[in-house]
DNA sequence: TGAAAACCTGCAATCGATTGCGCACCCCTC
DNA sequence: GAGGGGTGCGCAATCGATTGCAGGTTTTCA
């Protein structure tokens, strides 16, 4: 043991970090005591309890963790997780992710539990497993399946607490919520068939189960009112709004008509607003845009876009909510949120 | 020490977390070979250290983080905190606090460092020091410091590792990065005056010193102007827009005449707008409106609003330089960042 | 060939906490 | 007054890794 400290109490700024063994030699205890009294464990009498309580708060002695975790494999943090199996320089400054991340992060901390967020560039196989084993968290929250279907479906038949943000899938192992992907293309497009529109591009990064979904909404809604699919309007476009901006370029360049354009996101249809902007194609005179998300941004555009509202707060809510339920061992089910079309100016 | 686990071999899938102990006897060594071996150190031969690290990957090991962490002092993780002694409801899906948060996200976990989020809502006396005692993170990005500047202070004299997004106040012992807010508002209201605005209203929460270094701005420039300020005109907002929303509503209500308002933020500068549009007040004609952010939101309001500019990105490139460079122990000055006015269409 | 140098590897202490088990003491009760 | 039940507390093992030190083997060089 290193040697007692001098002057503990007359220069108590200076005090290096103490350990529970000074805190037990201050009260006169043993650290079982110490370590009782400060959880709060009926083996010790209030009172006692109390004063050691105080001893340490006096003398800013606070636990570490790294003992704690170590000895109680309990880590009091979850871990949110991003894989980008699909795009490996997405950034975490993605306006979805971070408002999703926003819902979640006050949701968990307001468990009075610690939020670990990990950005999973280019996911090696394993991955998922390698980072559960590793026991930096005691739960973890995926965001969007990306291309990793099968790594997390992997880890989830050995590890409960772990959900998932993004599309039901069949033989899914996991507890997934997201919204219905589906359903809100279909009524998207549908808003967009009544609005007497017939040529729609459908503009989405179709690697992501998400995307996947909301081009079958879209195939089935055109099916459905009996017109055929064009390969040509079905144009691939990233996360970012640049990729969007430059498919629609690209389309006018190629002079393919359309009157109208289902974006998989928001940030894609701010993209495609801007292509037609500086194209002069007027909005939503000439072109419908509707996008899907309903983030912030989308309120603010101009004009103000229309789109399918995914309740991102409620999303997290039930995330988290599930994730702490699976904490304690019950199963939970997987969830699809209703989505809705918010109609603003852009169709 | 557990038993063996038998048939390990046949079904690996079944197989409970690995300890050290587990992959020295696969290998036919001792543990602290094991821990070289995968710490790449120079002690134990490369072709042993490639065996036994190939041995850990066929059998799926990694290191458990927490006895490496108890051991070696290091657990690889920024703490990004943010305390809310101002406004303990504030949430983390605040917009500004979003958007430099991926920043600072991208620039961690581009260094292989973890990120660890903290909110402090309602931060008591000795929560830094308690926090960086619990030693759940190696260093510390404080954003905003809130009325917390004391706490800071005490906390940085002892421990390094610790930089803040932040006005830089008198008598700071910590290392901070922030714009230019003085300046900023400064430029903000000379532009206003410029346009020939006189009645210029003030909307921000001063209780934050990045708030008052923009008011003290507002000041001086009006000063300069030799136009004198009306305390009628300086109105209190939070952090979301509906503060500002209802305060401009009232100064309307109150026959209060105004013909621009300065923002000290851009999601108060949209509260602002949206009050302005439902009285049918024109902007920019009428009212002139400028902000303070240039967040994703600005490029895209209606009309789109003029703001002065705070680069994020290269504040959390800065803030994240200065915490490695402490990390290794060395000292860094504070900066403080230039910003411009980007001219948009409410002024 | 022998001694020194260089190279590998393992023992055991250590990081800072938690917790099962058992001892000592006190208070009742018959 | 002896036995029994309860209460309060400490001993020591344990969680899973890292690392100084020392011992053993191989290489090098005279």
């Amino acid at each position: 043991m290193r040697p007692p400290r001098a002057k503990d109490d007359e220069k108590g700024k200076t005090a290096g970090p103490l350990k529970m063994t000074d805190i037990a030699r201050l009260a006169g205890v043993s650290t079982s005591t110490v370590s009782r009294a400060l959880a709060e464990s009926p083996l010790i009498p209030a009172t006692t309890r109390r004063q050691i309580q105080q001893i340490a708060i006096d003398h800013g002695y606070v636990i570490d963790q790294r003992g704690q975790r170590l000895r109680s494999n309990r880590t009091r943090t979850i871990c949110v997780a991003i894989p980008l199996g699909h795009e490996a320089d997405q950034l975490i400054s993605d306006p979805f992710f971070l408002q999703l991340f926003g819902h979640l992060a006050d949701e968990i901390s307001a468990r009075h539990y610690d939020v670990l967020l990990s950005r999973i560039p280019s996911p090696a196989p394993g991955w998922l497993v390698r980072h559960v084993q590793s026991q930096k968290a005691d739960g973890y929250i995926i965001v969007g399946q990306s291309n990793q279907h099968e790594e997390i479906n992997a880890a989830a038949r050995a590890f409960l607490p772990l959900v998932v943000w993004g599309a039901h899938l069949p033989e899914q192992a996991y507890c997934s919520v997201g919204s219905d992907n589906v359903g809100g293309a279909r009524a998207a497009v549908d808003a967009l068939l009544q609005a007497g529109r017939r040529r729609i591009v459908f503009l989405g990064a179709t690697a992501l189960p998400e995307i996947q979904m909301r081009l079958r909404g879209y195939m089935n809604a055109l099916e459905r009112a009996g017109i055929p699919v064009d390969e040509d309007l079905i144009q691939p476009a990233h996360f970012t709004g640049d990729t969007a901006l430059a498919a629609v370029q690209g389309l006018i360049a190629r002079g393919i008509a359309f009157d109208a354009v289902f974006a998989a996101s928001d940030v894609i249809a701010l993209g495609a607003l801007r292509a037609l902007q500086t194209s002069g194609v007027q909005v939503p005179t000439d072109v419908s845009v509707i996008g899907f998300d309903d983030l912030d941004l989308a309120e603010h555009s101009h004009p103000r876009l229309t789109t399918v509202r995914q309740d991102l707060k409620h999303g997290a809510a039930a995330l988290v909510e599930f994730l702490f339920r699976r904490l304690e061992g019950e199963e939970t089910p997987s969830a699809t949120l209703p989505v809705r079309i918010v109609r603003r100016d852009s169709l």
